[in-house]
DNA sequence: AGACAGTTGGACAGGCTTGTCTAATTTGTC
DNA sequence: GACAAATTAGACAAGCCTGTCCAACTGTCT
């Protein structure tokens, strides 16, 4: 999406057509959190061309209209999204050397660079809050997204039942399960918008990883309350 | 909320106190469903009055302000969901006769009066879209609400632990976890502030629930894949 | 130096919304 | 029937925001 000129035909002079991508990028990312922040109603094109450090005429050059650039806003953040997704998906622990440990690392990894991340956090509320207004982009954004996201990551607790490592019925419900328990203890900090602590999402991840396992794992690990430290729960202490 | 008089002292008259009450009422309701749909900045007084079939005037008459008007919205809502989470709460299966069942009941009614009805998604919309405008109204909310939900919740699944129904080492992780799992498939509808069908919250809380008792169980009940009827998962049919 | 593309600040019309005011009207009560 | 309280429709000023237009400015390229 930012690109339009590669790194390569232009090095790092500063061009005219480099600043020009610049001013655009910058008015996204100020767009990005304005609509966020004020909702596509009470946002205000003044405020983004001041946050991004633009006159508001720069703004309508570039963008034609307030509704055009909350869709480029909407689509951007999609896609990056998306990108992120998909890489971080190429990470899972098809072939786990301590099954616990690289699904929590795992998980981690998705929890911060697509969900709690800002691009996340952004496309979530901008999502829920006025999606219901643009209904091709928020099918855009459903099939795109959450549909191949849900399919790839049972596609891959399909595999790693399939190598024994877990026991499952319906591979794509042991993905929703996993998805939720992860995000268990998250979802309150996440319905305001806000950033969880680094402490709070890795308590919320490796808890969500214990009970997941308990419920999908082949060889039961020991109940909670047994005494054995894999057993017991993770209070980030 | 929608007291001020007793149905005790005025039986069903049509008094002007009792339109008075039901103007104030449907007011409410109807800025409900517009501040919920085109968010604070986008609502629009007109479309309340034309919606609760009032005039613009009375609107004014009886809250004053738009944001007046806003924050009785969340605040009656708030309280109006408290009262049915703490109503469902209390018929939580403390001496259960079959686990599962009692379980998957609790969990739909909780679903049903508190969660995937109108007032629960109205406030966890207007929470989450406009909410940090107003802290004192959303820490309100947050102490009252989630606060005391699931320190209660924990409480009974505490309980449940002692009476050897369940195993566990934090009754609240269990609590959060049970949530989670019972929800787990509905995330993509809540996100929208649409209403999920009864079918998928049947299929959801079920297979959550079956999950939760590999997850907390006791007596580990059938692994998924393993011809029981038990362990098999729900799908609705 | 001159052409040129992009940016800037400001002015400005048009539209919409909030909140107030007023006169007319309804509806129950004495 | 007269009175009081509430409601209604409409007009209205004030403010904000969008989107456009324009003249001046900056930097690069020829």
């Amino acid at each position: 999406m930012h690109s339009g000129i590669s790194p390569d035909t232009i090095p790092t002079s500063p061009s005219p057509l480099r600043e020009r991508q610049a001013k655009r990028i910058s008015i996204l990312e100020a767009a990005g959190d304005v609509f966020c922040r004020e909702g596509y109603a009470g946002a205000n094109i003044d405020l983004v061309a001041t946050e991004a450090g633009v006159s508001r005429q720069t703004v309508y050059n570039h963008y034609g209209d307030k509704e055009k650039l909350f869709i480029a806003v909407v689509r951007d953040l999609t896609e990056r999204c998306n990108a992120s997704i998909f890489a971080t998906m190429a990470t899972f622990p098809d072939r786990p050397n301590n099954l616990e440990d690289d699904l929590v690392a795992f998980a981690l990894r998705m929890n911060r660079n697509c969900i709690c991340n800002r691009e996340g956090r952004l496309l979530h509320k901008l999502i829920q809050a006025d999606g219901e207004r643009y209904p091709e982009l928020l099918t855009i954004w459903r099939e795109q997204g959450p549909g191949r996201t849900w399919s790839a990551m049972a596609a891959h607790f399909a595999r790693l039942a399939h190598a024994g490592y877990l026991v499952m019925d319906d591979p794509d419900l042991a993905a929703h399960h996993f998805v939720a328990l992860v995000n268990a203890q998250l979802r309150t900090t996440f319905m305001l918008g806000e950033a969880p602590t680094e402490a709070e999402v890795t308590q919320s991840t490796r808890n969500g990883v214990r009970a997941f396992l308990r419920a999908y794992g082949k060889c039961r690990s020991a109940a909670p309350g047994e005494t054995s430290s894999q057993g017991r729960h993770y209070h980030g202490n």
